[in-house]
DNA sequence: TAAAAATACTCCATAGGTATTTTAT
DNA sequence: ATAAAATACCTATGGAGTATTTTTA
């Protein structure tokens, strides 16, 4: 509860305080940068709200009563929690100090993050970064309910309700295993999304935004997806192999990805198939200005991630 | 220190405490009966000095923010602290429960004390006293230092600063071993001080106020004091018996010291030496009242413990 | 439209100020 | 005479009120 009102202020256990240190309104007062009247009166008023005197006057020297001596240091205590209190929203003022909870999609989080906590680190040193990895589906009602501050995801109908900011474009490119007839081709040149129709083409299994995106795609290109699907990039990128069967990469997981399986890549002409990364929080969040500074930073670590190795 | 001021009150305080928990404006201010407008401006007004944005609002509902959530919890510690104080105050707004310290001089405190504490329990239960048993020289500084609330004492110079009221007026009686020449006289009858002429008299050592009141009445009596003295009145008593002399005795110690040894006794003749017993305490101390009870009550034990067994 | 918080404003209680008095040394 | 606290009185801040607007589901 503690919603009846307190018979007391702060100002006045401060005062309270004083006088019992310094044995003295004067010094007391002088001390609180006030009028001694001004001490003197709010002394009164706690004196008569708590219904009992604290000091005992004269006009040689005042005395604290044995009530005094017990209040006083319960007013001690009262204080101090009160300074720690102001200390902590010290700390807390600076939005670009302290934990922040950022979620992140599964197709971003591992090729993202090793240069996004990079990156972060250098820009802001007192910003520890607490990254939670989970589907858009998980991510966006957490992001909702305050239990993160931020999410790093790909643009879409659910991210709607929420204020965010590009971090990049993401080009997706197509992964065929050697020898397969569309890895030969024209060797580097640029694949157009006709070239899909008919190929048979493996996916990452529900609930990824990524598969829905593909499967856009390949409705688009008349393209077949296959009975089984991925649960992750990397054991997708494992399957086409044995299956013979191409599937669509986002280019941030290219080169992670080419180093344990053997791909042949290509991109698409323009206006290549693409997914928008962006960083996306609660419209009203009081940490709307340290995330668009955060989300710079993010752009930068995803052209980096990005570049070919 | 903890001179500088708070950037907020308690009020403020018990305000984002109430909306952490209802996550409600309106809510909270219906439990802190006031405004919905004043409490929102209250919390404005604390969120805006801490530099801290608390809460998270939009129409529907209402987030704590991370800071929120340790700032809040700080607060009800605060809150806590400040809410014992009130309990506190509370239990010191009767002075006639809790802890008095009374001193009480040697000369008194064995024969009054037993029918003090018992009178005393019995009209304040919930009054505890804390005797302590000191030599007037000693318990006055303490009386005037604070370090005493009350003494018990007998009337004299060091008294006059204090405010006091009169306990009892306590008269000397003879006492002489038996066989000694004031034992036999008249028996039963009253004795006039002039028949101390001449008489040895052995009398307390220095420092309690007992032996300067007897030393007084010997003066005029013209007897002759003893060349050693005694630490206590039970070793007076003793010690008459084998000096052959006489003492004086405060009556009130009569009933308990004729008790151990074999003493005759016999009162003065009016107007009789006595000594004023009172009970003193600092002019301004705000037990005034209190004592002034505590007195009545101390006056009626001291009837009780004067009159013969 | 309904519900919740914010805004606009008015008012008054009170904390704070200055000047002065009281009281004891 | 000095020094300290209390008292008297005035001022102004700010906390609380009512009425209204804004915003979103």
């Amino acid at each position: 509860m503690t919603s009846a009102p307190l018979p007391f202020t702060l100002r006045q256990l401060q005062y309270a305080l004083a006088v019992a240190e310094t044995t003295s309104f004067r010094k007391a007062a002088e001390r609180c940068r006030v009028a001694q009247p001004s001490l003197s009166a709010q002394i009164a008023e706690l004196e008569r709200s708590l219904g009992t005197q604290l000091f005992e006057r004269d006009q040689r020297r005042v005395l604290v009563t044995a009530a005094g001596v017990e209040l006083v240091e319960r007013a001690r205590r009262v204080l101090s929690a009160a300074a720690e209190l102001e200390g902590a929203a010290r700390r807390h003022a600076d939005p670009l100090s302290g934990t922040l909870r950022i979620g992140v999609i599964p197709t971003v989080a591992p090729y993202l993050l090793p240069d996004a906590v990079v990156g972060l680190r250098r820009a802001f040193p007192r910003l520890f970064v607490a990254w939670a990895e989970d589907k858009t589906g998980d991510l966006v009602p957490k992001l909702l309910s305050g239990d993160l501050d931020a999410a790093l995801l790909a643009q879409g109908e659910m991210t709607d309700a929420l204020e965010s900011v590009v971090i990049g474009e993401d080009p997706f490119v197509l992964a065929a295993p050697p020898g397969h007839v569309l890895a030969r081709g024209k060797g580097t040149s640029d694949l157009g999304i006709e070239e899909l129709a008919g190929q048979r083409v493996l996916l990452l299994e529900d609930g990824h935004c990524l598969r829905e995106q593909a499967l856009d795609v390949c409705a688009t290109a008349l393209a077949e997806e296959l009975g089984f699907r991925a649960t992750s990039l990397p054991t997708l990128v494992q399957m086409i192999g044995g299956a013979d069967a191409v599937t669509l990469l986002p280019r941030i997981a290219v080169a992670t990805e080419s180093r344990h399986a053997p791909l042949r890549i290509r991109a698409f002409r323009d206006p290549a198939p693409s997914r928008t990364l962006i960083l996306a929080w609660r419209k009203r969040s009081p940490l709307g200005a340290a995330l668009s500074q955060i989300a710079e930073t993010l752009a930068d670590a995803f052209v980096t991630a990005s570049a070919p190795s």
